[in-house]
DNA sequence: TGTTTGCATACATACTGCCTGTATGTTACC
DNA sequence: GGTAACATACAGGCAGTATGTATGCAAACA
């Protein structure tokens, strides 16, 4: 069979560097980042530490590329759900806090993205991160509200900012609780109307 | 002199205990948790780590023993704030934001209780912290509005919460950000007036 | 065109230093 | 004399680095 015993190197590095990222993306979804040493993620890889030091800088570098995927993965989902866009920007900025919140359903991403991101990254490189993903779909959505009138005109930037954060804040409520947060936090979007 | 060679032990005990959390303070806020050593701690603080392990657990514990003194500071620079409290309940609830805001200029506080302690601690035991704290506070603030009828009625402790992770975020803007984070903000408490 | 030679990349192994937590020893209080 | 407060000593583990080995790749050569 052999069924691809001949690999180009960059199709070598893609594979193992996507071992390593699905291995470490899982250990660090189950006990956090602090509590899961490199040893694990290389042997859960089935590779070695050398591998995995040779392919990240460092173990936080490892940790900004899950971010990184787990990041899209989100945006991703969000875009998605943006085919059946209503017309209204407020029930469309509302369709897409509710594709935020499927996308959050898991535990381990909620524990990579809003618990352990922030503390291992710093708040200034997530929020590149967060740029160069999620944030410009929301503020797109917010100018748009604010150039159609249905919304006060206010800082797009921060507001954007301070949405991402309540948005973060619900996805962190426990199960029975998320409806309560949903509907405060439609609350807040619907109060921003003219 | 011997200004206090003759003390008791709870005196000894109290006084080291405030030596270690203040030392650790200072190194929380300025190099974080996860690159500062214990033996960092305990040389700081005039003490070696038979002391620190002596009085807490371990790193985590003395960590904790930081965020629930700085959270209480916090606490108490609002409850001073409140002396004059306005009559209307929202520009009583932006006056507690203010307070809030000049409670945590401080950047060492910012690390200590935003970046660091969600991800050391979990958010469980911070928001256990939290209802000892501040929370109840916000939570007050907000009832007032709702039974006086200013603003709309909605979960109380969820909103408190979302509220809570709003102020958060606008702490932790850039410093000449931060006059649009709190208009933003302020335009948000607005927005549910009904 | 096929082979070989040289080099860069991918990965493994070995080593060093540090830190955390614990166990044991010594001093101060009561 | 006994207990609490602290210091010292020890064991295990981890992060990062340095070094060694194998694999793919590209160009020179026949």
């Amino acid at each position: 069979m052999q069924t691809e015993k001949r690999r180009t190197q960059a199709d070598r590095r893609a594979e193992t560097r996507a071992q390593l990222i699905a291995a470490a993306r899982a250990l660090f979804a189950e006990r956090g980042f602090a509590d899961t040493g490199t040893p694990e993620i290389a042997a859960a890889a089935g590779l070695t530490r050398g591998a995995l030091y040779h392919h990240f800088a460092d173990k936080t570098a490892l940790f900004a590329a899950v971010v990184e995927q787990e990041h899209a993965a989100v945006a991703a989902g969000i875009e998605a759900a943006g085919g059946a866009m209503p017309s209204d920007p407020v029930a469309a900025l509302l369709a897409g806090s509710e594709a935020f919140f499927a996308a959050m359903r898991d535990a381990g991403r909620r524990r990579i993205l809003l618990i352990d991101a922030p503390a291992v990254l710093g708040r200034t490189t997530l929020d590149e991160i967060d740029a160069r993903h999620g944030l410009e779909t929301l503020v797109c959505g917010l100018r748009d509200a604010m150039d159609a009138g249905v919304i006060r005109r206010l800082p797009v930037l921060p507001l954007a900012q301070l949405f991402g954060a309540l948005f973060d804040r619900a996805a962190l409520a426990e199960p029975d609780q998320q409806p309560e947060f949903q509907t405060a936090v439609a609350a807040m979007l619907d109060g921003l109307r003219t």
